[in-house]
DNA sequence: CCTCGTTTCAAACGATCGTTTTGACGGCAG
DNA sequence: CTGCCGTCAAAACGATCGTTTGAAACGAGG
């Protein structure tokens, strides 16, 4: 059975290079069903091209893979830093401990509000760290450590008392309740019956910001 | 080139029956690396059987998944229902807070510190979560669902002024840690440097009871 | 016009996938 | 012994995988 072809060139005046098409493609089949679940032949039909293209813009479909990769995680991670900065420049010396909590918590859950490629980025994230394709390492050191830090040190500069494990670990728990979100709501039927709005905007922001609050004061000495 | 065997029976004087051993191979290979991932022939060349094998005892490669899964269901929601249980009974009347997320959290994260079947359940869980397999639903309904059921009822008893849905929310913010905690260890390569020992035992468990009996109480009104 | 490098194509490659077929082997009942 | 049944293995099936090949189609520059 020959599949219908769902080609998703961009806008005809300006022709898409094939090169790009891939990408996009990729991006979206792999984020939806992961790396071994998505042959070079649906990306390829998909994008209106040869199954042989993959091969010559990328030379496999490994790289392909890691090539789509590695235009997001620069951008996702200047995004993140920044609006913890931003957050914190804004609030001044007399920032409150909610108001960072608040403006991370927000930028980490925003794009999942719509269907952009936030919320595709995020199941790739998933399900690259459950089945790593990339070289070792890559995503801690390009994404995650550089973030962590940074929330790291935020959060100490608003609550002075805090030491640095104690630090540490509360910023990991903040994380690990964004990340649920994002896995609740993504997750396919798992979200039934009266859990569905647990997880809706805004109150789970809400919740998050004053559970973790009250968690990272819990947390002092 | 013919893979090294490395067939796993049980002991000679009881020779496991191959439906058994394929059992328990699938569970620790689907584990390791995934449904896709693992081939019947890698199965059955480990457990030291022919490849029809998974098709005369299962049916199906899918059937041997769902048969491996559905073996530990139940027992996984017993043995965590029941910690809860345990918990609220020896705690009385007059049981803190702490008290119940110290058992659940330790009940949660006891099996990560060896090697055992509980932490290869984890990593089923997860990717099942991710790649569903299972007929939908059946996660949530045979385990999800009742043992956050169980939490909740837990916790209200503990703080009566928490209302309905500040329970929920707050017991999605522990078990999220949890599951954090979890995937932390089994990714490989994500813990590098000095935030490896941000979820070490016993410290993490502290850090997340002392953190969420914070939260929760942060929560209240 | 022709040439040349780039891009795209249909076709095929070898490998591996899940599954099926066929029949051998051993124990047991008749 | 004969016939049957549960078990299991060798071989092969058709499908699909990622990749390669060789040539057609294309566009720019001489």
């Amino acid at each position: 059975m020959i599949p219908a072809r769902a080609i998703d060139r961009g806008s005809p005046e300006t022709p898409t290079k094939t090169r790009e098409r891939l990408l996009d493609t990729a991006e979206r089949l792999f984020a939806e069903r992961g790396f071994r679940a998505v042959s070079v032949r649906v990306i390829t039909s998909h994008a209106g091209c040869n199954v042989a293209a993959v091969n010559y813009y990328f030379g496999g479909k490994e790289n392909l893979y890691r090539e789509m990769f590695r235009r997001r995680l620069v951008a996702l991670r200047e995004q993140r830093i920044s609006s913890i900065r931003r957050a914190m420049a804004e609030a001044g010396s007399g920032a409150s401990l909610e108001l960072p909590l608040r403006a991370f918590t927000t930028a980490f859950l925003e794009p999942h509000l719509d269907q952009s490629g936030g919320r595709r980025l995020m199941r790739l994230f998933s399900r690259e760290l459950l089945d790593p394709h990339l070289k070792a390492g890559t995503l801690p050191r390009e994404v995650i450590e550089p973030v962590h830090s940074a929330l790291v040190e935020a959060i100490q500069a608003v609550c002075p008392g805090l030491d640095a494990s104690a630090a540490r670990r509360s910023i990991h728990s903040l994380v690990a309740q964004l990340v649920h979100v994002v896995h609740m709501r993504n997750a396919p039927g798992v979200l039934r019956g009266a859990g569905r709005e647990d997880f809706s905007f805004p109150a789970v922001v809400d919740h998050i910001v004053r559970f973790s609050a009250a968690g990272i004061r819990g947390s002092l000495t």
